[in-house]
DNA sequence: ATGGTAGTAAAACTA
């Protein structure tokens, strides 16, 4: 079983990569980030063609998450159980395992209420965890986390320390969930590698060639789940097309 | 260097 996570920064205009990716590479689920577009203008007949039932929630030119499946869920739930963070959080449970696929805040800047609202989202996830199941359930974790868990994770941790993304609160949430039961799919494959990044700032002229980028998207899973994943790899080809998103697949496999 | 680009939109706002 094949599972990709990828943010797309807009679903619309990453069409011309997210429908070849289907074809080309089959996942099983491929769960969307920052698909920025309302439910009524989600383009799902053309995941429909190709084999994939997708669902999805979301608001014009904010935020958004879809996830694409081969495989029929037998439930599929949007947001924390108070019903808050819709467009950022769905739950899909399937026969022998259950995913969580996230866009979490990304904060702004550390003295900014969204910042407050990155750590309260990583809080209300735990307790979500807590109540709604074991670390010796199948489970996985995918998205866009907005954290870069240390410093092997970013390129200049030095300079971009104190970061949103890079400094202690949010490493102690991402520790937390660790600590929970979950698995950082990708170092397990490749322990202290640095260098792999799912992310480049556009801003950041010629990023990708130079090497400036981050590792905020993450595949977590529990440790029985862990135990089946074969691989866990950054995907880099779909940066070759025109207009590439400014973030790119994270991929696991599991023998399941 | 407090910039830069790309997305939503139709002037700023978000990442």
């Amino acid at each position: 079983m094949k599972i990709a996570t990828f943010n797309v920064n807009s679903i619309r205009s990453r069409l011309h990569i997210v429908l070849p990716y289907l074809e080309e590479e089959s996942p099983d689920i491929l769960c969307l980030q920052e698909t920025k577009v309302s439910d009524d203008l989600f383009p799902k007949e053309e995941f429909k063609k190709r084999g994939y039932e997708v669902y999805f929630k979301g608001e014009k030119g904010k935020s958004g998450i879809a996830v694409a499946t081969k495989i029929k869920p037998v439930e599929v739930d949007f947001g924390f159980s108070d019903k808050t963070e819709e467009d950022r959080v769905s739950i899909l449970k399937f026969d022998n395992f259950s995913l969580i696929n996230l866009y979490v805040p990304q904060g702004r800047k550390p003295d900014h209420p969204e910042f407050k609202h990155k750590l309260e989202f990583f809080e209300k996830l735990l307790n979500y965890l807590e109540k709604n199941f074991s670390p010796e359930d199948n489970l996985i974790i995918c998205g866009d986390l907005n954290v870069a868990p240390t410093e092997i994770d970013v390129h200049s941790p030095k300079k971009l320390k104190g970061h949103v993304c890079f400094r202690e609160e949010v490493w102690e949430a991402f520790q937390k969930l660790l600590d929970w039961g979950l698995v950082d799919l990708f170092r397990l494959h490749h322990p202290n590698e640095p260098g792999h990044y799912t992310f480049f700032d556009y801003r950041v002229k010629d990023a990708v060639k130079r090497g400036l980028g981050w590792r905020v998207d993450h595949i977590l899973a529990t440790k029985p789940l862990a135990q089946k994943c074969k691989d866990c790899f950054i995907d880099m080809k779909p940066r070759l097309k025109e207009k590439p998103s400014d973030h790119t697949p994270l991929v696991a496999i599991f023998s399941l």
